[in-house]
DNA sequence: TCAACTCTGTGAACTTCTTCACAATCGGGT
DNA sequence: ACCCGATTGTGAAGAAGTTCACAGAGTTGA
């Protein structure tokens, strides 16, 4: 009696994206059916927490036989909304943005990049892959059209927080941060950041626990 | 009575990084104090949280006055081991690792990218900026003399697995992970995964809730 | 010197997330 | 039709993380 009209908590949330992932592997191995035992087994994840992520979403297996690939995989698209087109913007049109205009992953998973701006006078007019790279002032007038929910941010640092309010002011509520530092938004926008450095920081601390070498191994 | 020897909740870690931005910003606006209370109202970080993150590391303030930034910000460094020059090695020569490579960030907190590898003839020999592309053949051969224990994982889903245990057999027990999947590496080994997709189905998720108040702000 | 005040460091309470463990259910075999 | 082995969905237990709240350390000023 769980359903979708719970809290669902935030881990479960980005557990399900890999959920996807994973499920559209095995629709192409021609996998019809998986079991939580087996995805445990061949990914890693904890079979109850699969379940249980699951669950709070309603009820997508059979006792006895396990999930149904296919439509798992359609359940859990649908639920986060990647079975529909969602436009996004971008601005900053260096080389992370230059990278994700390229990258064919974002259309597979219909996040379509509906326009990309920067204030470089250079770059303005130009084009990155297929896109005009437009001029930053016009980001409230152009997406009175496009009607974007959700922006990449990809500009330096000290650019990142008035660009974030433009966005805001344009209509997003939802944005992708990838410079590093925290930004202040209204409560109605969702943040999300990207910190490549916060990831290597926390490896590089993990290094001094670790023995320098492959000599060792064997654990209790 | 706590320092550094226990356990450390992985989010601590997690914050510790953007702890370390904010700091820099701070000596560099040449704050020289800090108390708790300040560092919620300028970053939303909760004060308290933010003094246990350091409990575990430590003292580092004063009561009455706060914490001295240089000092926080040098000792932070120190306990992520971003004080000393961590040698990075990268495998795939395409927009990500193009991106990476020119990215001034990572030299910043002491990462050095020293070499780049690729497994595509028309790629090798060229120059990415001013690394030189080498044939992912000599992995090994070439990391028995840098002796690089990170890796950053920058090739197509379907490669990723293998180059992973490349990496491991070179000698890598840290790596960064840019393809969509989950790695299978041993025990011993780091991994942490940066997924821009998965970062943007949770934004996508959360679109349903909010109100499509698009023209909420009564327009212009 | 002392009182008034500020702010840290941290046990303890609280909240959130993960894992366990099992009743309920399914499909297949007989 | 009924049993049996497999596997789900989920309360409840347990683990982990966050926030509270306050004793006590440091500072200031008289
Ligand atoms: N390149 C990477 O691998 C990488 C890694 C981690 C984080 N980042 C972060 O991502 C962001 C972008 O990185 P990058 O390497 O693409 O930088 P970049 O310098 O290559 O590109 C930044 C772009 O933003 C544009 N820009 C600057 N100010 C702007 C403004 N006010 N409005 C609109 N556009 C503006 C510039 O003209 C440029 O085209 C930075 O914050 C960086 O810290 C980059
Ligand atoms: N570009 C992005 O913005 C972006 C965003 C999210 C995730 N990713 C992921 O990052 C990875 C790289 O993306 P990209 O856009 O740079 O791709 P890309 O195709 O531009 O580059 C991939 C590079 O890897 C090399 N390569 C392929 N197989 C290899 C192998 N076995 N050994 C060594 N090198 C090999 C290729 O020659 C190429 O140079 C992919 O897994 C992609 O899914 C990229």
């Amino acid at each position: 009696m769980n359903a979708s009209n719970g809290k669902v908590p935030m881990p479960t949330l980005e557990r399900l994206a890999n959920y996807l992932r994973y499920l559209l592997d095995l629709e192409q191995e021609r996998v019809e059916t998986i079991s939580s035992a087996e995805v445990e087994q061949q990914t890693g994840i904890n079979a109850a927490q699969f379940r249980k992520d699951l669950s709070y979403f309603g009820e997508f297996g059979k006792p006895g036989v396990g999930y149904n690939v296919a439509e798992l995989q359609s359940r859990i698209a649908h639920i986060l909304k990647l079975d529909q087109e969602q436009r996004v913007l971008l601005v900053g049109a260096g080389n992370l943005g230059s990278a994700l205009v390229g990258y064919p992953g974002l259309k597979e998973h219909r996040f379509n990049l509906v326009a990309v701006f920067d204030n470089n006078y250079s770059k303005i007019g130009r084009k990155l892959w297929d896109l005009e790279i437009l001029d930053l002032g016009r980001l409230k007038e152009v997406n009175a059209v496009l009607r974007a929910r959700m922006g990449i941010l990809a500009v330096p640092r000290v650019a990142a927080q008035s660009v974030a309010e433009g966005l805001v002011d344009a209509g997003v509520d939802s944005i992708l941060n990838f410079a590093p530092l925290i930004l202040r938004v209204p409560p109605h926008v969702v943040v999300r950041n990207v910190s490549f450095v916060q990831e290597l920081a926390v490896l590089s601390y993990h290094l001094s626990s670790e023995p320098p070498q492959h000599a060792l191994d064997a654990k209790g």
